[in-house]
DNA sequence: CACCATGTTCCTTG
DNA sequence: CCAAGGAACATGGT
């Protein structure tokens, strides 16, 4: 359930959900979800400690931690990879088949169950440190984003993806940024005018803003149930699809594009599919 | 069987 | 040192 928004949806369920809460015992079913974190190490740590906070750095979860032993607070990172969901079950319920490491709370289990494994649950914070500034940062202007798009000769749609421009941004939001910019995800980044530079600033602010307020107005599944866990499938009381309705590029191929009604085109770059209207995204 | 999937990291190659 | 490309990770859906 991986970008920006869905993580940050995410974080804002989970804070008064956990605030507070101890930590009885650590189950490991997926030790590699822990690297390098070691099973033993990340016991030792968990095994008492309380949850204090939550926040969010792209789409990393930070949760800190009052350690049972004084003086020895820490930070929990997650990430969710390409199917990771994180949620609080009762205690009575089944296991998910994919639950990667279950921490036992006085009153229900908090679950972190990922089927693909492509997620973290770890005490090693490295990666996030190498982000780049979140989209609302003062760090993050027109001019500091033009500066670093110049020394890339790659395509903006991949570029986008390069978590050290600016947090957040995935393969969804990259296509949906792009469409709404009317910047063709083929440019390369050094070749975009200053002022598509600012609408593309602009749009991928929006894009995401918008995508965490709809969100949090869906009626959201967490939990292990059927649904997958994505918000942008959740559906609001008597609503159609939210995932239809919001995203205007994103696996449409061959469908109109909402703009000129030319049927949006699907290509790979990086290995990975970008959504597009030719005739709205001109190179 | 083939191809697709919301992400990151590691290893080459130039 | 750096940019860029590709494979790897692992499982499931269509």
């Amino acid at each position: 359930m991986p970008e920006l928004p869905e993580v940050e949806v995410l974080a804002r369920h989970l804070r008064p959900v956990l605030r507070g809460k101890t930590i009885r015992s650590v189950q490991v079913n997926r030790p590699k979800v822990l690297q390098p974190t070691s099973e033993r190490e990340l016991k030792r740590v968990l095994t008492g400690a309380k949850f204090k906070s939550l926040s969010r750095r792209g789409k990393y979860l930070l949760f800190e931690f009052r350690s049972k032993t004084p003086g020895k607070n820490f930070t929990l990172l997650g990430h969710l990879g390409m199917t990771g969901k994180m949620f609080v079950a009762e205690k009575s319920a089944p296991p998910p088949k994919h639950a990667a490491v279950v921490l036992e709370l006085n009153r229900g289990n908090f679950i972190y169950e990922d089927t693909r494994y492509f997620g973290r649950m770890t005490l090693d914070l490295s990666s996030a440190e190498k982000l780049g500034p979140e989209p609302w940062d003062k760090n993050f202007t027109p001019e500091v984003f033009a500066r670093e798009l110049q020394r890339s000769r790659q395509p903006i749609k991949v570029k986008l993806l390069d978590q050290s421009l600016v947090a957040g941004v995935g393969n969804i939001y990259a296509s949906e940024a792009l469409f709404r910019a009317k910047i063709s995800p083929k440019r390369a980044a050094n070749k975009l005018t200053f002022t598509q530079v600012k609408a593309l600033h602009c749009a991928i602010c929006k894009v995401l803003a918008e995508a965490i307020a709809g969100g949090s107005t869906v009626q959201l599944n967490f939990g292990g149930g059927k649904t997958d866990g994505l918000f942008y499938f959740g559906r609001a009381p008597g609503a159609e699809n939210y995932y239809e309705e919001r995203l205007l590029v994103y696996d449409r191929a061959g469908k109109p594009c909402v703009q000129c009604g030319k049927p949006i085109k699907r290509l790979v770059q990086s290995a990975r599919s970008t959504f597009f209207c030719s005739g709205c995204q001109k190179l």
